[in-house]
DNA sequence: CCATAAACGAGACGGTACGTCTTGTCTTTCT
DNA sequence: AGAAAGACAAGACGTACCGTCTCGTTTATGG
């Protein structure tokens, strides 16, 4: 059993690359991701089948990359730090500013399409699940957690508090309603949830 | 255009039901959900493949039923009020005592494979994630909503908080580790979860 | 290693049967053997490719069967005996007759393709020729050794002649010329070739 | 519409084209005719495809010229003048041991397959068939006319009689046992033949 | 003696067809 | 009438080759 050669990546056509993505892309949105097909992206790309088997290990492996790029092209064309985290000294301010521009692009059908289909197939896809935390998602999240740290030198944190832990008090809530449809997702939702999260929701 | 006759529910055959029952939570546990076929659980169940069509519109709507059924013979097998969240005055012990035990559940083989195949398919798929939503989570959800609005009463949770949303701090954390496998799950996790919402990070 | 259980031949469609023959015939006859395929094959016949691997094993095989089929349609509607070769008493005059007869038909477009398609197959592929010679060509053949052994009951044909060998003659000539184009087919032809078989070639 | 430049046949490689040659007989002995691919060759070859498709229009052109090739070469190692019809002056005695050599030849493996195959491409295959037919086929049977003109002129064979018809008599049966496999090829066979088409099958 | 142009190896490309697999429907036969 | 069985039309799967088209790299004069 002998593993075919790599195929030789600096060959590799620049025009097919893209042709594929903006097809892939454009199938899922109109036809949904399980009736995406690889030769239905090859036929709309003009491209053999061949050449996406060649450099992609399936359907969900081509969306990813076609996501992950979609994502640097509109970062590139938006200016140079899209999704870094204000920090104005205000917490509580700076938090529920980014909750509300996550939930503009989680309501934006140009994402929704790809990244929920991504994000279904990575539950059931080790692999793909694997990649799209890591190069999705968990770096999104490094910058709460950034955040989190400058507001404990702040004095706004307690110190024995977990940021990679308590990040995801506002942030978990949010993603479950938008994977799971378990509830609206709202700017208010948003806001409460910071408070909730801060403050937490015994008296004091 | 005729719709064809609804099949007659009272001559449906039960033990069919059952083997179709059976044989789709084996195939889902041992291939994994999609290498099952509609066509392999109709073979592994003794059974026509016109009698899955008969009465089901599709493989996950085989699955959903299975996994509801499942757990009522497992609620039915264990007692009356298997899920009900204990109130013994102390709400932090509660909460930490059922998130210990969700978590036992989710890290249990037999119950992963088709309730993380079942939440991938809601995501992609508009019915079943209601169905899903409706008839699994929210159920469970509202056992803390009911938990949260004793411990208002008992002055241990402010009254200006909303349970439904307060509830997310701690279980939907717990929820997209699992889903989407963000970080570890353990009791120590779900601990901490409990701490944090209920008296917030914020220094007091 | 199984194999799959044989397909029951009793529910087999008929309807399905008969499009994919004369698809096959037509397909060849237009576009030549070659350039034929299963695809094309099916949905001419408005069939899946399914039904055509089911019950045959090639596209050689479909022709064959459909060529076969052909022949016994072509028979049933000529009369009951339609390659029977006549036997006057004047061997030479039947000879040629039939040899004419057969020029006529070698010369039609509508055998031509097919059956030349098929005798290349059969070259080439073993089960293919076995077949093709066994129900097609022998069958034929054998009429001839009839006849010849009738003339040799009449005194025209030495009994020390082997009437199988003596057949190939003027058969084999034009099937050669027929098969490799090797040269020009014509009744005086094979006229020339009954007077010298049947003679020789040597002075008397 | 321009005609790409002929390829400029002083500057071709001759190794390559010793190394193609070799890998055509050899795949096709080894895999079959349908199964040797351009492809193939090429990398049995350790040669590029382009250079197969520079100097030959297709895999059966490749076959045509290795076969043509070998055929010299092997004429250059046996001797000057190989498929020469000896003239003893004896008709039936030099027409039955052309024919025995035949019978060997036909019965070598190195040669069946590959003129198997491209007897069957040929009958298919208008443009190799011609090729076939006047560089390798018309050329061993004007042989069989030069040696029965000789036999005309001493008297053993009538003047009224066609050389390239009456050569058909003993060379077509032989072919055609050979290409359909209607019947065994044997010395036997050959040397009837012989008899039968000089002296006729009449009795006298 | 190098310049340059063609043939060369390699192999990516847009395609076509393969033979297999699964879907959801339809048909037959049995109970 | 429901069910087991399984043939059917449809069409996607992933693979194999096709013949074309770049890429550098020999190679082989001819200025």
């Amino acid at each position: 059993m002998v593993d075919k050669p790599a195929p030789d990546a600096t060959r590799r056509s620049e025009k097919s690359r893209r042709a594929i993505y903006d097809a892939a892309l454009a199938l899922v949105g109109e036809v949904g991701y399980p009736r995406t097909t690889v030769e239905g992206i090859a036929a709309r790309a003009g491209v053999g089948k061949q050449t996406i088997y060649r450099w992609w290990s399936s359907k969900a492996d081509v969306l990813l990359e076609a996501f992950l790029d979609l994502g640097e092209r509109l970062a590139q064309a938006a200016g140079q730090e899209p999704y870094a985290i204000p920090d104005t000294g205000d917490l509580a301010a700076d938090l529920k500013a980014v909750l509300r521009a996550t939930v503009d692009e989680l309501l934006d059908p140009r994402f929704e399409v790809p990244s929920r289909a991504l994000a279904a197939e990575g539950l059931v896809n080790d692999q793909v699940g694997r990649e799209f935390v890591s190069k999705l998602l968990e770096p999104q999240l490094q910058l709460y957690v950034a955040r989190l740290r400058s507001a404990q030198d702040a004095g706004d944190v307690r110190t024995d508090v977990d940021p990679r832990v308590a990040l995801e008090l506002f942030v978990s809530p949010l993603a479950q309603r938008w994977l799971q449809r378990t509830g609206p997702i709202t700017y208010d939702y948003t806001d409460t949830l910071v408070e909730y999260a801060l403050h937490g929701i015994a008296p004091r």
